[in-house]
DNA sequence: CGGGACGATGAAAGCGCTTGCAAGAAACTT
DNA sequence: AAGTTTCTTGCAAGCGCTTTCATCGTCCCG
């Protein structure tokens, strides 16, 4: 074992088994008898032993790899839920792979072949694989695949997430009893988010509103979108008495321009952001927003994980809803 | 191969050559006559056929993964440089290996173990690793290890970094030219954040000035500390006429509240943040920074990792510097 | 037309681990 | 004391790929 790493063998000789069970006492301790277990412990100890989990995932059923395929980290409204995943998955002995999908199907694709080919024990999705051939692909690889955040009617496998039409149908609902009038949509041009704006138009006209105008701003959404979506108020023909952001982050430069220009939020316009993040609440005013709890949808992936790690059944589609979270600036 | 995923076999069989060819084609298309090639892919196509990476890795010398350790991404100035990396590891045909590893030793312990259990390639960390017994196994791993952020004296491999110390200085050099008396520090609780402010006090004292208020705050630093920062203000004994911040989000919460507080900014109390984000540029009043360039250090590792895969030298402490962004916080 | 060079391919030996099967030892039974 | 169980452990056959070495044509040149 000279320049190379330590194997199994190794151990083995060392300890005066066979590499059977050190793999055992590796996998199962309590099923080799304590005394060749203390033996082998020392081995591994004095040989500086890892097992190389390349050989472990080939030769076994199991990788303990498990994919997570998110849009972007860089700004996302999705990292507290990516993650308390990737802790809970670390602390439960698994690997995540974290790959980054962007806007196009191209990425998602070659991510999604990458993780079958490492033979990954999951892929977690956020987003919409609309490609039929990739679903079906996903559907027969005999792995667990889960959606997280939308909440698709006939999901691939298992779906946890909330349905982004009735969000959308909520604000409407609460803006329209909170009196307001003329509401101005800034939508990020994400499936989600125009789902979510679809879904507050509708509502918001069969309640006998007129037709509230719309803004489309690039993803991923930050603060300086906030900004500019402000400027494109002035475009209007009539001024809107409340804006309803697709996110938090454009909420926030929303107001901090609206401030700068003089304006008063809310009595002067009112604003409403998405996704209740931090900053929601320590802004001044107060950001009047959607709560979506990601760290409930990361327990329930996990929850689907274990349940499937131990073959027990599980519900195809969870629902984690969300709720207004009324503050000062709407 | 019915019930079960095509195999090399498979494929090698549908098009009439053995295993090793169909190897050969993968992984060096070149290598193999045009007429097999096209016969190959055919198969390849019919079979539905995915290489399995884990048997790739097992085999050969290379397992094409890469780890990447961080504090955490929840929200995190590192977020950037990371989704850069991953995005160039990806089109290299990399897959990434994320964990978190928080501000405790024992998870990064843990995650490093894990890593060098995967035989990955390279492994890149932020952060710092004080455990001797940790450097030392790092280093003869014989992969690559890359520091990131920090600029040790004697790294394990290869840092890419600028020193947090003379960044320090230079921003007290900056602030004592605008003619700024009485700096206060907000210092989060991580090593990089003190050493900043130890190099700006030293300078700062050096240059004649009275030794600085310092206010510490817990990581990950995000906004509402920025608030809670400023409630601190009213106990100090003498009031700072500059708000030296370990963050952008520490500086934005604090001009948030300063505003609401009717306190001008800068003209009453400046303010400076550290890593120039985006929303730095996007706040009004613009905060003053100090500019790290993520995307530059995410293309140097990528240089790095390059380099080493085409069995090159690198220097092994790489400056990507910083500066300060004069804006109107401060 | 013989011989060396070269290009394309196959055979087979691993890479380091898991796991079904079987056997030996030890502990109970009757 | 012989027959059963129950524990422990070893043997050996893979898991699906890569890669060295050897083979077999072809092509080119003198």
């Amino acid at each position: 074992m000279a320049g190379r790493n330590p194997r199994l063998d190794d151990v083995a000789a060392m300890a005066g088994v066979s590499a059977a069970t050190v793999s055992r006492y590796l996998n199962s301790p309590e099923v080799v008898a304590a005394a060749t277990g203390a033996r082998i412990r020392e081995a591994i100890e004095k040989t500086g032993y890892v097992q190389n989990l390349a050989a472990t995932a080939l030769a076994g059923s199991r990788s303990r790899m498990i994919a997570a395929l998110v849009p972007d980290i860089a700004q996302s409204i999705f990292n507290d839920t990516v993650e308390a995943m990737i802790d809970e998955l670390a602390s439960d002995g698994n690997s995540v792979m974290l790959a980054l999908t962007g806007a196009d199907n191209h990425r998602l694709t070659r991510e999604i072949n990458m993780a079958l080919g490492r033979r990954v024990d999951a892929i977690i999705l956020t987003g919409i694989v609309s490609d039929a051939e990739m679903r079906a692909r996903l559907r027969s690889a005999g792995i667990t695949v889960i959606e997280t955040w939308g909440l698709p009617d006939d999901p691939i496998d298992v779906a946890v997430g909330f349905s982004h039409r009735a969000a959308g149908e909520e604000m409407a609902r609460f803006l329209r009893q909170r009196g307001y009038r003329r509401p101005h949509l800034v939508v990020p041009r994400s499936t989600r988010s125009e789902r979510r704006a679809d879904g507050f138009t509708t509502r918001w006209t069969h309640d006998g509103g007129t037709e509230p105008t719309r803004l489309e701003v690039n993803v991923p959404s930050h603060f300086g979108q906030g900004r500019l979506a402000f400027r494109g108020l002035a475009d209007l023909a009539e001024q809107p008495d409340v804006v309803v952001c697709g996110s938090d982050w454009i909420a926030q430069g929303l107001i901090v321009e609206a401030q700068a220009a003089g304006i008063r939020v809310p009595d002067q316009l009112a604003v409403t952001g998405f996704g209740n993040l931090r900053l929601a609440g320590d802004m001044r005013p107060t950001i009047t927003s959607m709560d979506v709890d990601g760290a409930r949808i990361a327990r329930e992936v996990m929850r689907v994980l274990r349940a499937r790690a131990a073959g027990q059944d599980i519900e195809r589609r969870i629902d984690v809803g969300f709720r207004v979270i009324a503050r000062e600036s709407a």
